[in-house]
DNA sequence: ATGGTAGAAATTCTA
């Protein structure tokens, strides 16, 4: 089973693209982040015509999530339990879906940005890692994924230049160690060993071109997932906009290969 | 310290 995620920056916007990307590799699981669109702007019918079944969840034009499977798309869950505004539907800040793909638990996690560390949004970001830590502890006995956006460059490798982000977000050590305790806790980041190199390239000063970008795309398994990836890879050229004829996101997709369990 | 680009929506917000 090939499994991807991918920010894709409007899935309205990209919609061909997203199409052309899960043929081109043959895609069988896709989880969107940063869909900016509310469900009902997005019957997403051609999908649907090719045999893949669509779950998205948005309520605003800036965040946003979808799974895309044409390996069934079973027990759709929102949020999860203990996150801030949980159960409640107004919640704008419902950055995660799940469900379960061919026996996979997947789930498309948008990690709050946190914008700066002495915003709000950044404790609010710490505190939603540390909801979905707790939550999740009870999914590591099942082959289950954590797959997105997590806004965080764990290593200063995953930075281009660590001088320019000192007080950034992103590379705060608070929020290094709300991931390294997602390691601690006993999750496996399976992409790493096999696909070196950023993720995310800023669409500011032709960052894509002097591969100046992030790595903050991440795949965390669990012990029975870890266990089945045979390889990973980060398709650089769906971020590059000499390629193609429309606008690129600015994320580059991350695919993760599992062998049959 | 600022501004650069992109998307959604509607004059600004978010990233």
């Amino acid at each position: 089973m090939r499994i991807a995620t991918w920010n894709v920056n409007s899935l309205r916007s990209r919609i061909d693209r997203v199409e052309a990307f899960l043929e081109r590799h043959d895609i069988d699981v896709l989880a969107l982040q940063e869909t900016k669109a509310r469900e009902e702007q997005l019957p997403l019918m051609g999908l649907q015509a090719r045999g893949y079944d669509v779950a998205a969840h948005g309520l605003n034009q800036w965040n946003g999530v979808a799974l895309i499977s044409r390996v069934g798309l079973e027990d759709v869950a929102v949020g999860f339990p203990g996150q801030p505004g949980w159960g409640d539907p107004t919640e704008t800040e419902a950055r995660a879906l799940g469900a379960t793909c061919g026996g996979v638990r997947i789930w498309s996690l948008y990690v709050p940005n946190g914008r700066k560390p002495d915003d709000p949004h950044y404790a609010y970001k710490l505190d939603w890692l540390t909801r979905l830590q707790t939550a999740a502890a009870d999914w590591l006995d099942q082959p289950t994924a954590l797959v997105g956006d997590w806004n965080i460059c764990p290593t200063d490798d995953d930075v281009f230049d660590v001088a320019q982000f000192r007080n950034s977000t992103h590379v705060t050590p608070a929020e290094r160690a709300a991931f390294q305790a997602f390691l601690d806790g006993g999750w496996h980041e399976v992409t790493r060993a096999h696909a070196p190199g950023y993720t995310y390239w800023d669409y500011y000063r032709q960052r894509f071109e002097r591969d100046r970008g992030l790595k903050i795309d991440f795949v965390l398994g669990s012990p029975a997932l870890a266990a089945r990836v045979t390889t990973a890879f980060i398709d650089r050229d769906e971020r590059d906009p000499s390629l193609g004829s429309t606008s690129p996101s600015d994320h580059a997709p991350v695919v993760v290969d599992l062998a049959d369990a």
